[in-house]
DNA sequence: AAAACGGGGTG
DNA sequence: CACCCAGTTTT
């Protein structure tokens, strides 16, 4: 028995079954691909569903405006993989008719769309051999190989991909890349492996070392830098003020009620109301202090505070900007800890 | 080669 | 709280 055998007689006993493996449809298969990104399958199961009721065919989606995209992604993370994968579908469209190329490369120069997830949608959609190197496969191989280089870099990436090329069949590519997923999900977990329960454990060098638990080496990353804010929240005959991030960096082209970035011991509220006026001519008076967060990303943590604002004077708003009543709140796509506040005054529905 | 890019679950 | 997750793009 090869190592492929072995895993697909366990995969075919055991798969999970997921909603984006009810058929072999390339654009369903992306877009799984896409949210699986960095994102946990219990987490993508809901937004799967809720985008495929709302955008079933890559047509449908190719007409959507980026707004609603990222209205459908609010909360999933990592939003320039929506944009990517909303220019991505037009691409399709205007350059390959509609229907999504079968070759590994062609498919890797669409937006958004890496080795990973060229290879993952090659295979599971077209049976075309090709490895899909995600979290899963780094860490099975790492052990099965006793691999113990750091496997965020490049050479190590490199090494296993070289491996998997050496076991991937040719007869089912994505049955096999699958079944890693959810040998690396289910069995060949990051902490306590559940080797007992393991197919491959004949063939594995670290099970064989019992050292399955130091493996896979990975860097640990630095702290996030903190970053203290203040925002605004102003009401003026029963809307809210709230403008749109800039297209590029982080959490771009999302809402935000107005903030600033508070440097040294500056006074808050004074450099909040000054921003209020040179970038969107709005005099407010500001009251109270309604809520304070604490917000983590990936690479930087959020210390907001908002301030609730009285409104006295103020020109007409500009492009970025605009008023929302609470029930408008709902229909545009905020950015982290604002949600929680628009929530707070609107009427957004709980997801 | 390293940093930017989100959010939530888990032990 | 540290670590992790079906990674890609930019620097």
């Amino acid at each position: 028995m090869t190592l492929a055998a072995q895993l697909l007689d366990w995969y075919y006993k055991n798969a999970r079954d997921l909603p984006w493996r009810k058929d072999k449809d390339a654009y369903k298969i992306w877009v799984s691909e896409i949210m699986l990104q960095q994102t946990r399958v219990e987490v993508v199961k809901d937004y799967y569903k809720r985008w495929m009721d709302r955008f079933p065919t890559l047509e449908i989606l190719a007409q959507a405006s980026e707004q609603e995209v990222l209205n459908y992604w609010q909360g999933l993370g990592y939003y320039s993989r929506a944009r990517h994968l909303l220019s991505g579908v037009r691409e399709v469209c205007l350059e390959y008719g509609g229907k999504v190329p079968d070759n590994p490369a062609t498919i890797q120069r669409l937006p958004g769309v890496g080795e990973y997830t060229a290879g993952a949608i090659a295979s599971i959609a077209y049976n075309r051999a090709a490895p899909a190197v995600d979290g899963n496969v780094l860490r099975i191989f790492s052990r099965l190989f006793c691999l113990d280089g750091d496997i965020a870099k490049s050479a190590t990436k490199r090494e296993i991909d070289r491996l998997i090329r050496q076991h991937i069949p040719s007869q089912c590519p994505g049955d096999f890349n699958q079944a890693l997923m959810d040998l690396g999900a289910m069995i060949c977990i990051p902490r306590r492996p559940r080797c007992q329960l393991c197919p491959l454990t004949n063939l594995c060098e670290a099970y064989a070392r019992e050292v399955q638990d130091t493996l896979p080496v990975r860097a640990t990353k630095k702290a996030p830098q903190l970053i203290v804010l203040a925002a605004a929240v102003v009401l003026r005959d029963g809307k809210y003020l709230v403008r749109q991030r800039t297209k590029a960096g982080l959490l771009a082209g999302m809402w935000e009620f107005p903030a600033i970035e508070v440097v040294e011991d500056e006074v808050a509220v004074e450099r909040l109301k000054e921003e209020l006026w040179n970038e969107l001519r709005q005099a407010v008076c500001i009251k109270e202090k309604m809520s304070h967060y604490l917000h983590t990303f990936s690479h930087r943590k959020w210390d907001i505070s908002f301030y609730q604002c009285e409104w006295l004077a103020g020109d007409d708003l500009t492009d970025k900007a605009c008023w929302l009543s609470a029930s408008e709140l709902s229909t545009v796509p905020w950015a982290g800890p604002h949600y929680k506040v628009a929530l707070l005054l609107g009427q957004k529905a709980v997801k």
